[in-house]
DNA sequence: GCATAAGTTGCGACTTAGTTGCAATTAGAA
DNA sequence: TTCTAATTGCAACTAAGTCGCAACTTATGC
């Protein structure tokens, strides 16, 4: 989700900076992108895009995308493919963080911490490998579900059935 | 990828011991994935169970995946989607690591550390989330094709052009 | 401002990955 | 051995993303 509208122009910039294009579709999808407060998939992205200029194309959309993940300014999710196999977007945040998708209640939270960022410094360090994008996405129940969870299975029985008649 | 034969039972013992049926069909998919040394995809899977049963058919791979997932058995990976869409699996393994994929030469290198345990754990406890699946993928250069990328780079020259011949 | 060349887009057909309903088959309990 | 619910194969389907190419547009130089 976008941290502010310090974003704004900055996305826009750096694709002109790099030497692309700046064409309205472009201009479209990126603000649209920044705007969002959820993270957005390729066919919504395409939905939205389309409120301001119909004409706009699938094909568009994903030649944006794949633009704006080589050029770092956006991120690619999964989401644990909480929901099928789409994407999610969200604009690269100073810092990177975990997300966090309960697959009882779909909720995705956010969370950053000094461990993951010295995680990814140690990885650097004893592998020498060279990070471009780390994603930790991780994938159970939130607070509030587990709670749930556990007094329903704790009057039914675990096993087979509870699994069965899960969510997940 | 298997850490040892000690699991060749274990998996199916799984199965049967959730009350699930073990047919043929499960038996073979399940020693193809603990005895390959990569991580498979769903189509790899369901070549290689072909040749010991010409009939099983692509929606029981699908469905198989399913359920040991659902069991915890198998954990799915995206490996950064360095080759389309498609998702690995391997056998969960005592201990969860970080997969690095190289965009360059597409090497992946597994790292496990203490500080990624404990970050499990601060999340844990810090948000009160249950933990079921964590999977941290992360992109970028695996030592040589960093140090190769470097020397090239330094020669002709970054920005759009670097970018645009890149592979990522 | 105008021409122009390279970058970008729309289109539509295509590929790849995964899903589903249903009839036929089979594992395992009785 | 019988029987029933779980599982499979089949085939048609959906969803997500890709590609080649002609048409259009942006940014640059004049």
């Amino acid at each position: 989700m976008p941290t502010e509208c310090s974003q704004r122009r900055l996305l826009l910039d750096e694709v002109v900076a790099k030497g692309f294009r700046l064409t309205s579709q472009r201009r479209a999808l990126i603000q649209i992108i920044q705007q969002s407060r959820q993270h957005v998939d390729a066919a919504t992205l395409l939905k939205l895009a389309r409120k301001r200029d119909p004409r706009i194309n699938r094909a568009t959309v994903y030649r944006t995308l794949d633009l704006l993940k080589k050029l770092q300014l956006v991120d690619e999710l999964d989401l644990m493919h909480l929901t099928g196999e789409k994407h999610y977007y969200e604009v690269r945040p100073d810092r990177q963080h975990v997300h966090l998708a309960c697959c009882r209640c779909g909720r995705i939270v956010e969370f950053s911490s000094d461990t993951f960022d010295r995680l990814q410094s140690e990885i650097a360090a004893q592998t020498g490998f060279e990070i471009q994008v780390a994603r930790l996405e991780v994938g159970g129940h939130c607070s509030s579900c587990a709670a749930a969870a556990h007094s329903a299975t704790s009057a039914s029985e675990a096993g087979k059935d509870a699994l069965k008649s899960s969510v997940d």
